[in-house]
DNA sequence: ATGTCGTGGACGCCACGA
């Protein structure tokens, strides 16, 4: 199975570029985050017409996030038991059975500043994202994906310039606590490979970031100890952030082997 | 290093989020 996420920064702007990077990159589930499009709107025909199914969960012009699949599509969940709202709930987390596989696309909170009432509700989303995850694997999902754009640098080696980031959001103390809670689980940040650099998965758009390197490894793939055995290779598709109209954030792929299904 | 993008409201730009 090929699994991959990615943070598209609307749907609708990078509908070109996705079209374009399905039959090319042809994964068999791909999560999606800030889709920024009601499910409604959602480009469910053009998907279809490539043999995807989709879940979505988007409501607004903020958020949004989806998983698509080839290899079939069950029991979708729309956000999760306990999740915390800004102050109303958001379009941030959507799971689905793929092919034996739960997989979960997520879209933490951006957090903003340390002193902004969104890093409180960052960190609390992230706990009760915890909890929702343990459930998951009480339940007996042991084949357990949790992809997206976590919005954390788990380490300094995840941000091109440590020092630029001192008091920022993205690597406090706390943000790495939790993202060390879901480790706890079992699930494992699965490495990938940098195709240039280091694998970063970000780059702002600004001041020419992306061509300077400056960028982060912030869209994590975390994968249950029976997926993460499996897994035979994993990269950053940075072509994916080159070229007209790209989004921000460059594609993760994770290929497991036959042992996940 | 905040220089770029995306959205929607209201219609040629602005406010906001990332």
């Amino acid at each position: 199975m090929r699994l991959a996420t990615w943070n598209v920064n609307s749907l609708a702007a990078r509908l070109p570029r996705l079209l374009a990077w399905l039959p090319e990159a042809h994964p068999d589930v791909l999560c999606l985050q800030e889709t920024k499009i009601p499910d409604a709107a959602f480009p469910r025909a053009e998907l279809e017409s490539l043999g995807y199914r989709v879940a979505s969960h988007g409501g607004g012009r903020w958020n949004g996030v989806a998983v698509v699949s080839r290899v079939g599509l069950e029991d979708p969940v729309l956000g999760f038991a306990g999740e915390p709202g800004f102050p109303q709930t958001e379009a941030r987390a959507v799971a689905a059975t793929c092919a034996g596989v739960r997989v979960w696309s997520v879209y933490v909170p951006n957090g903003r500043s340390l002193d902004n009432p969104h890093y409180a509700f960052k960190l609390a989303w992230l706990a009760s994202l915890r909890d929702a995850l343990a459930a998951e694997l009480r339940a007996g999902r042991d084949r357990l994906a949790v992809c997206g754009d976590f919005n954390i640098a788990p380490t300094d080696e995840d941000v091109w310039d440590p020092a630029e980031f001192a008091g920022s959001t993205h690597v406090s103390e706390p943000e790495r606590a939790a993202y060390r809670e879901l480790l706890a689980l079992g699930l494992r940040d699965v490495p990938p490979r940098a195709l240039k650099g280091r694998p970063f998965t970000y780059w702002d758009y600004r001041a020419g970031a992306f061509h300077k390197g400056m960028g982060m490894r912030i869209d994590l793939t975390l994968l249950s100890p029976a997926l993460a055995a499996a897994v035979r290779d994993a990269y950053v598709d940075r072509d994916a952030r080159k070229g007209t109209a790209p989004s921000d954030h460059a594609p993760v792929v994770v290929d497991l082997g036959p042992a996940a299904g």
